[in-house]
DNA sequence: GATGAAAATGTAATCGATTTCATTTTACAG
DNA sequence: CTGTAAAATGAAATCGATTACATTTTCATC
């Protein structure tokens, strides 16, 4: 519980030696550095960072946005953030939005009450004019979700490609019939999976049917059984179905073998995310690997960069299917 | 980017006067108030936290500490401990310590350096030594995992009674061959759940075979499918397995599954936690559900209150037994 | 209108560090 | 031994709030 003053007190010198002994960024003689690292040994010192921060005017923390916790998609994107944030000295601080704008803004107040540096935004459903606002003021990276054409940077995947990867290989093994199990089209990467989707049909011929298109409030499990139990209740059944979240596609799994079908002969699935859950399913799903962990790093140094007040620009990274059992038995 | 001083100019009053229609304790005339209001409103200013923090020696940060992000057990625990903490303006940052000392390290660091006030350890690896140390001098709640006698206050559930009922369970419905994945022996819960095993056990006239019990390293799903590979193994198979989390239960699950067996008429199957997954499975796992949203906001509660400097004691909370599919079919 | 207590406001110290600028010490050449 | 430039150290301002204490204002009462 000592302080700087306590330390020069016992130490003999002054607190800005301390300080520069502390910093290590100034000479300091040898002798006098001994005195002082000696004093903050026999006083157990800790500097505190309460005074640092507010001298130096940063909190060294950064925000991270994300709808809520219980999606592991996050997962390995908050790891990387974190670990290149810690790497930095930075702390991250975890915010669970539930989408909702009232405890965005408790969110955003941390950040104008300068106890954030930064926000990384994965909350899709983010009020962008408020983004787009602070951003003139404060760092912030959109990751993975992103508003387009806000001038905020971002990093992410193609969807579009990605989702036209997905379903060109179910094409590929036989179907015809493919559904779509799609999040509402007021986020871009909804409308962009849906634009992949198409793509692939369309390039092989294949007619759009429009009630092989199904839209989700939410991107959960429940949400999956509910479109999936539409999607059985069609006269033409599909004999696949793309599901854009992996706990969609589970939610649909869980569906296809309550109604007595086997998934893939019946019907095979595709997921997207790959998250933990994708590969213990039974069985294991098919589904589109974002490169999650160097999403988070990139994310994080971007951030980074942002409040030392680099210009930065924003990052496509690429992607991977992973081919499993719900497609290929 | 304004300041209290500038406010104070603006509405011709002092620092002080601003600062007591900030906080809303001392008592300001109607008019003064509205002086300062329409300055603070003019100039977009946001008190600083940096200061008001500095001034009064608090971060109003809470740390947890979990072994992992990836283990979805955590998730309402976290979700109770945040909402209790926001409700008292507090924020929470998140540390996974991967139950390696180095990354412990830096957040007990984070304690000593003022970056928070207070942590809820949910880490059973945690260094009990470092933790009882730091607790002399700081706020420290155990939450779910807790190592015994060491005076640090905790929150959890009766891990023997809840093993006890679980097992039983299983006996009444008919079974007598019951195995148990068990985690590492040095961990209190892994003790306690062991002894609740052999109480049911010992109760109903079972004579204990050592080859059903099974220890694994960590509570995630790979080692749950290496415990049942060696369970399939055995002469004398089980008809029953016991996982202590439900990851484990998952892991075997699936195992089972890939076995060509069936549950639960060839094996049945229990977890425990009760994570969202659970019931995303197929079959749906039976699982021992623990108070977890209850938990995090007790634990929340308890840790404000240590902050605060008052007494608090330690806290059993209630569970209950979820049957589903994977027991009764 | 004077008086005094209560209410409102202001002044200045404080929290704990960093950093600019001034001063002292060191070291080396002459 | 002296002079001087460079290196080391110190004094004090600063970051932005809160609050103890001092001072001023208000207002009921006589």
């Amino acid at each position: 519980m000592a302080n700087i003053q306590q330390v020069a007190k016992h130490a003999g010198v002054s607190v800005a030696t301390v300080s520069r002994v502390l910093t290590g960024k100034n000479i300091v003689t040898a002798k006098t550095k001994q005195k002082v690292e000696e004093a903050i040994q026999y006083l157990n010192y800790e500097p505190s960072m309460l005074g640092r921060n507010l001298r130096n005017s940063e909190s060294r923390i950064v925000l991270i946005l994300i709808p809520t916790i219980s999606n592991p998609f996050y997962f390995e994107i908050i790891k990387g953030i974190e670990n290149m944030a810690l790497s930095q000295n930075y702390s991250i601080l975890l915010c669970e939005t539930d989408s909702k704008p009232e405890k965005e803004e408790i969110y955003f107040d941390l950040l104008r009450k300068k106890m954030a540096d930064g926000i990384i935004s994965m909350d899709p459903a983010v009020n962008v004019e408020t983004l787009k606002e602070l951003s003139e003021n404060y760092a912030i990276i959109q990751c993975s979700e992103y508003g387009g054409g806000v001038g905020i940077p971002y990093v992410t995947i193609d969807s579009e490609e990605a989702s036209y990867r997905a379903v060109k290989h179910l094409i590929q093994i036989g179907h015809r019939k493919i559904a779509l199990m799609n999040s509402d089209e007021k986020f871009l990467y909804a409308r962009e999976r849906r634009m992949g989707y198409e793509r692939a049909l369309r390039e092989h011929g294949i007619p759009l049917n429009k009630d092989y298109i199904l839209y989700t409030q939410e991107l959960g499990f429940e949400q999956g059984q509910l479109a999936m139990k539409k999607i059985l209740q069609l006269e033409d059944r599909p004999t696949a179905v793309f599901g854009v979240s992996d706990l969609l596609a589970i939610g649909a799994l869980k569906e296809i073998n309550a109604a007595g079908l086997h998934v893939p002969n019946d019907i095979a699935v595709v997921g997207f995310d790959k998250i933990d859950f994708s590969n213990m399913t039974n069985p294991a799903l098919t589904t589109v690997a974002q490169p999650m962990y160097k999403m988070g790093t990139v994310a994080a140094r971007m951030l980074i960069e942002k409040i030392q007040g680099k210009p930065v620009d924003s990052v496509v990274l690429g992607f991977e299917l992973v081919i499993r059992e719900s497609t290929t038995g």
